[in-house]
DNA sequence: GACGTGATTGTA
DNA sequence: ACAATCACGTCC
């Protein structure tokens, strides 16, 4: 069969509101020292721009780590936190403007070897790519695939999907701020959709 | 439920 | 300078 065409910049060009479902079910395909993974988008949230958003990364402005999110769209946004994680975005809406969908959680359909090599701890397959953290390490994401084109036809790339069933939407996962607004996306009944938890009370000294 | 781990940001 | 926070995962 034809290889697909991936996805256009124009795709990413959008309100995240509107990328973020229309991502589900569409394939993550990176290939990294000859070998290839791809993963089927099961689980994303939209995070919005500068002022508009207050959980989103940009929210208060441009940093040497969010620069990429007011960056053109099509791109990766990679960002390392909790001191050994690393996420993935992919940027949306016209460069100059901030905005991107979080890669939540996925099924890894092509390259389960090579994912769950990157990933010891998983127990069982639908757990390779279960939450942010884990679908970016499945992908072999690091550091250095912040900024990263995939719309440019390399090695990186979004393919699209062949449907995504019925599409569920609630309050996004370990966010405080803007907790009213529905903003996570899922397939529903789908196995690798991550456990929803909500933020963190607030620690009390 | 606790805790790791380090960059980042707000506060002083 | 210092302290709190953090779009999380793992093990108890």
């Amino acid at each position: 069969m034809p290889e697909p065409t991936p996805l256009p910049r124009s795709f990413f060009d959008r309100d995240p509101l509107v990328v973020a479902p229309a991502l589900l079910g569409t394939v993550i395909r990176h290939s990294q020292a000859g070998q290839v993974v791809e993963v089927r988008l099961t689980e994303v949230e939209a995070y919005l721009g500068e002022g508009e958003d207050p959980a989103s990364h940009s929210h208060r402005g441009k940093r040497p780590r969010n620069a990429t999110m007011w960056g053109p769209p099509g791109h990766l946004y990679v960002y390392f936190t909790y001191g050994m994680h690393y996420c993935a975005n992919l940027v949306c809406r016209p460069e100059g403007i901030s905005g991107g969908v979080l890669l939540r959680a996925g099924e890894v359909i092509t390259g389960l070897d090579v994912a769950r090599s990157r990933r010891p701890a998983s127990k069982r397959d639908i757990d390779v790519a279960q939450g942010p953290a884990r679908l970016a390490s499945a992908l072999g994401f690091g550091r250095e695939d912040d900024g990263r084109d995939v719309c440019g036809g390399g090695s990186l790339l979004v393919l699209p999907g062949s449907g995504a069933g019925k599409v569920m939407s609630g309050p996004r996962v370990g966010v405080a701020a803007g907790a009213q607004s529905p903003w996570r996306y899922w397939i529903e009944g789908d196995p690798t959709v991550s456990a929803y938890r909500p933020a963190v009370p607030r620690r009390r000294r």
